[in-house]
RNA sequence: GACCCCUUCGUCUAUCGGUUAGGACACAAGAUUUUCAUUCUUGUAAGAGGGGUUCGAUUCCCCUAGGGGUCGCCA
């Protein structure tokens, strides 16, 4: 097998979005699995769609979430430029080739003369596509045309009833007969060439081993074969994603879903569960194994195992997922990801010892990585109380455990484990409180809310002097 | 409408002719726990339908049905 290059090809018209993620993500593993080279090339030949910024935030994205690009725009390589809007002179030397051996022809016809042609056979029942009125027009009008300068189009000339057979390498054989395939445009009046004619040149030249695109992508595969042979070039390998899905079981839209990858990272989902949860989405390893590490995925995946079928796109288990990675990422990392949101949040951050303590209480209970700065709060500025937390204060139950704390525990210093165990037991059998009762009034005092971590971490988080600070409040009120 | 792709628990999926059809999420029940959470155990739940091929089909073939994609001077 030739030397494996993938490219991930997407165009500049907003952020990178789940099933861009989710192919990039599997060129990448593919390209790393095999020890080949992984291309950023981007497709932007629709100047009207084309959003300022894109390309940054694009490479950006792929940036943050560490996969890391070997040829590519900002990269640089041998193979560039990698911006299709700088290869036109590329395309259009590939087109004269195509006028040449006939196997393209120019067409004058204007968007509103196609439109009406096209609303003329769709009200006649009829299969739409391009009548080729301007195939048969004398080699001499054509001359004349092209002369006034005069707009025009470069069309593919399909060859009629032909059998198209390709492997793919998730799908198998396939198979498309071309007597329904439209002379496709290759070169627009702009000048620019459509994605089909950049895509198949590129790859070419960019020595592209196997494409690797959505599914969406698979009907026009013919079309591309087509372009390969009239150049006479050898296709490369096909690889067709299957689609990801709304609930609904249509193709993933923002209309359902949010799909921006960027949006997910900004509600808090760590870049390792949105990773390994989207390389899931149409991929299994052989065993039964869930979770894996990028360099895991590196090392098990295989384009064989992809799925043809389209997969769901299902927030919960995202969500199960990264409350998994909050757990098991090294804890200064959580802490890393999750310091912006103490920022966003307005939390000060109390000093290092402490915070590890908070967060490793917090990440036994928090998705999200905002919930880890959320409930930390309950340390660092409690809410006020709720009236009922001050009911359940007030009692004389309450009272007598809070004021046998105040009494019996150091104002300052630090409580060992052992020493702190040692007090609880001795304060429960004092006062012949214990259970619920005997906690709970601590959790509100300390707290102000009825749940949190127990005790030893409670303490260990407040130190003595705020204990007692927060007790001999809870004792006021 | 035409062409093409797809079809195992609600969802993501394993199975490459012989399994009590396995795992994960979710859900339910229970255990652990001072609370919340974590963790653990258990349970509910699937081969779209119909024909073949075969000693034997979830697995191979055909048909039907359903879903999806594509049919732009968008990618």
């Amino acid at each position: 097998m030739r030397e494996v290059r993938v490219r991930f090809a997407p165009s500049p018209t907003g952020f990178l979005h789940l099933g861009g993620l989710r192919t990039a993500l599997y060129d990448y593993l593919f390209a790393r699995h095999t020890g080949g080279t992984f291309i950023l090339r981007i497709e932007d030949t629709d100047r009207s769609r084309i959003v300022p910024g894109a390309i940054e935030n694009l490479i950006g994205s792929l940036h943050r979430l560490g996969l890391d690009i070997d040829e590519g725009p900002l990269t640089g390589g041998a193979y560039g430029p990698y911006v299709q809007s700088e290869r036109l002179e590329i395309y259009r030397c590939e087109v004269r080739r195509l006028l040449d051996s006939g196997d393209a022809y120019p067409c004058f016809c204007s968007p509103d003369t196609l439109a009406q042609m096209r609303s003329e056979q769709l009200s006649r029942g009829e299969f739409v596509k391009y009548d080729r009125r301007c195939l048969h027009l004398s080699r001499e009008e054509v001359q004349a045309r092209l002369e006034r300068g005069e707009a025009h189009v470069i069309r593919l000339k399909m060859p009629d009833q032909r059998r198209f057979r390709f492997d793919d390498i998730i799908r198998g054989q396939v198979e498309m007969n071309t007597s329904q395939s439209d002379d496709q445009v290759l070169l627009k009046s702009d000048g620019f060439p459509t994605y089909h004619l950049a895509a198949v040149v590129d790859d070419h030249y960019m020595k592209i081993s196997h494409v690797i695109r959505g599914e969406e992508w698979l009907s026009s595969t013919p079309k591309h074969l087509w372009l390969y042979e009239c150049l006479g070039w050898e296709p490369p390998k096909w690889v067709h994603l299957p689609l990801i899905l709304n609930p609904d079981r249509s193709k993933l839209s923002k209309r359902m879903n949010d799909v921006s990858v960027e949006s997910y990272l900004e509600k808090g989902y760590l870049k390792e569960a949105l990773l390994n949860f989207v390389a899931l989405l149409g991929w299994h390893g052989a065993d039964d194994r869930e979770i894996y590490s990028l360099e895991e995925l590196c090392r098990e995946f295989s384009l064989e195992r992809v799925n043809k079928a389209g997969a769901v796109f299902d927030l919960t288990k995202l969500d199960w997922m990264n409350g998994i990675y909050l757990r098991k990422l090294p804890l200064d990392e959580v802490i890393r990801q999750a310091l912006p949101w103490f920022e966003k949040g307005g939390i000060s951050l109390p000093d290092p010892g402490i915070l590890r303590t908070i967060v490793t209480a917090a990440r036994e209970r928090c998705t999200l990585l905002p919930e880890i700065a959320a409930y930390s709060k309950m340390f660092l500025s409690p809410a006020p109380l709720t009236a009922e937390e001050a009911e359940i204060l007030a009692s004389p139950q309450s009272q007598s455990v809070l004021h046998w704390y105040v009494e019996h525990l150091p104002r300052e210093g630090i409580l060992e484990k052992a020493e702190l165990d040692a007090l609880v037991k001795a304060g429960m059998a004092e006062l012949g409180i214990k259970g619920k009762d005997y906690y709970t009034p601590l959790r509100s005092a300390l707290l102000h809310q009825p749940h949190g971590p127990d005790l030893p971490t409670i303490f260990a988080i407040l130190g003595l002097p705020r204990i007692h600070e927060l007790l001999r409040e809870a004792l006021r009120s």
